[in-house]
DNA sequence: TTTATAAAAGACCTATACGTCCTTTATTGA
DNA sequence: TCAATAAAGGACGTATAGGTCTTTTATAAA
């Protein structure tokens, strides 16, 4: 119902990174693809595309890898949600009417206003940074599938 | 991202229904359909579900077509939700990593929680009739597209 | 300067949401 | 009892999210 397995697989991907950075190594898609335990070929798509976007960088042959970039802690989660699935989502109705307009409201808009508002607050103010708890040696298993 | 087009046009559907019932008059699928321009057949399949699972009911023949039952404006949104697209969804983990859980909680959890809670809430309490302003000369206008 | 490694690129496949069409069944009034 | 009407049923088509595979390019070390 909310977000797409894109936008999931982009975040677990990228906080990956981030976690495994500081260990001070780099992260190979293998590796990523077995701990997280989504698919390879498909991780793959979407990591390239966040290294297109800006928001990490890699490096290829022997010990490459993905690594973080001066960017990448900083950067919010609408960004994320920009890349993977476009922010447009964020100002259409709910009910797919229209780009959503409190002139002239869907029965769901008072409703879902601002619950809709709460979370664009929310993915506008959180950085990725916000979301690493390095000190939890339980990290990974909070961004891992059961 | 939020609700399916599904959802939508079954909602604008037993809405308008229930509009148009307010005049005592039975709805037929061409009316339907271009008022609330939607594809026809798509909104047929649709009412045909929301009569089946007993929300409104239907005549065939000549002055035939929809109308309300003794159910209908007491259904909750969350129940349509279920007959459009199952709720499961409101329990499942944003990230989709499993369903939600507390225990072991993705680095979205606790900002998503309360957000889904109060999502859930609202759609577990709402009924159709609440969102029904049948004094609203302008109410078709607000569940048809522009 | 060759070989191994790992990401980039892009073609391709699959499942599902969304949408269309045709035939059947029920209802009505002439 | 027939013709017209309108929903029910169900096959079928299309677009897009999700996922796979193969080839190309960049990098590192021997
Ligand atoms: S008009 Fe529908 S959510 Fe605002
Ligand atoms: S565990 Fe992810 S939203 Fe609760």
């Amino acid at each position: 119902m909310f977000l797409s397995k894109t936008f999931g697989y982009a975040l677990r991907g990228v906080l990956y990174v981030a976690y495994i950075d500081k260990e001070g190594r780099k992260v190979q898609l293998d590796e990523m693809a077995e701990k997280l335990k989504v698919p390879r070929h498909f991780l793959a798509k979407i990591m390239k595309l966040m290294v297109k976007e800006g928001i990490m960088q890699s490096t290829k042959g022997p010990y490459g890898g993905f690594s973080l970039n001066e960017h990448t802690l900083k950067t919010k989660l609408i960004q994320l949600v920009r890349i993977t699935e476009g922010v447009e989502q964020f100002n259409t109705c709910v009910l797919s009417l229209r780009k959503c307009n409190s002139q002239n409201p869907c029965p769901l808009h008072q409703q879902m206003l601002e619950l809709r508002d709460a979370m664009l607050a929310e993915f506008s103010a959180k950085t990725l940074d916000d979301l690493l708890n390095s000190d939890d040696p339980d990290f990974i298993k909070s961004i891992a599938t059961a």
